[in-house]
DNA sequence: GCATTAACCACAG
DNA sequence: CTGTGGTTAATGC
């Protein structure tokens, strides 16, 4: 935890852009940044709310625990809000937030002023989980797999070559498939020469292959 | 039936 | 944690 600047934040969050000084002073005395080294839980299921979470900087995933294993619901990268943790009334996280990256974060005690913004994440966050599903019902796990580093490569680092921040046992909770099969699809595309794998880097080779796969499913 | 897909188990590195 | 092989169950042709 340390002392921050909200009016002077190079990653001003878009609802943030809107406020005027007075307003600035709120949100600073309101608000606390915090770092987290890659491992560490930024707000846990089950425990009581530390009200909205802003992503500054670095990489996360958002869980919940299901009936069998745990889910990985996304995988964000900063700046980004991390959702409403908990359902309006109680204070109780209904999923986490874990970095998987060295991350900062910064936790504001909601008000008004920030309600339009969140509520436009929101709204983008439900689209974005409903085509998910939709993929997920439908495609075979090539299609998954494939779709995961598309959007990987695409989305989060913008490059086709990255170092990949999740487990093969991740993506299988990510995906909701077991850690053997995004083991055996990695290595099938790998031999296929449409991925590279060295350690946890990956490199996206063949690219239009890619994306008929995971069109394909 | 036979083939394919993928989950579960177990063991090795 | 990762990779692999054997086994099993479900599904499709």
């Amino acid at each position: 935890m340390k002392n921050h600047n909200c009016k002077e934040c190079l990653i001003k969050s878009a609802a943030a852009k809107n406020l005027n000084n007075e307003e600035f002073e709120i949100l600073e005395s309101n608000s606390v940044q915090v770092s987290f080294k890659k491992g560490e839980v930024i707000f846990k299921q089950d425990a009581l709310s530390l009200n909205v979470a802003y992503l500054k900087t670095g990489l996360v995933k958002v869980h919940m625990r299901g009936p069998v294993r745990e889910k990985i619901l996304r995988v964000v990268r900063a700046p980004t809000y991390l959702g409403i943790p908990t359902t309006f009334g109680d204070k109780i996280n209904q999923f986490s937030a874990t970095a998987l990256e060295d991350t900062s974060v910064c936790f504001i005690d909601t008000n008004g002023k920030f309600a339009y913004e969140i509520i436009v994440e929101l709204c983008k966050n439900e689209l974005f989980d409903y085509q998910k599903y939709v993929s997920m019902s439908q495609k075979q796990i090539p299609g998954m797999v494939a779709e995961t580093l598309l959007c990987m490569s695409d989305r989060i680092f913008e490059n086709s070559r990255f170092n990949f921040p999740l487990t093969r046992g991740e993506v299988g909770d990510l995906i909701g498939t077991s850690r053997e099969s995004v083991s055996r699809v990695l290595t099938d595309l790998s031999n296929e020469k449409i991925i590279e794998m060295n350690g946890s880097e990956i490199s996206i080779l063949n690219k239009e292959l890619l994306i008929q796969i995971s069109e394909k499913g």
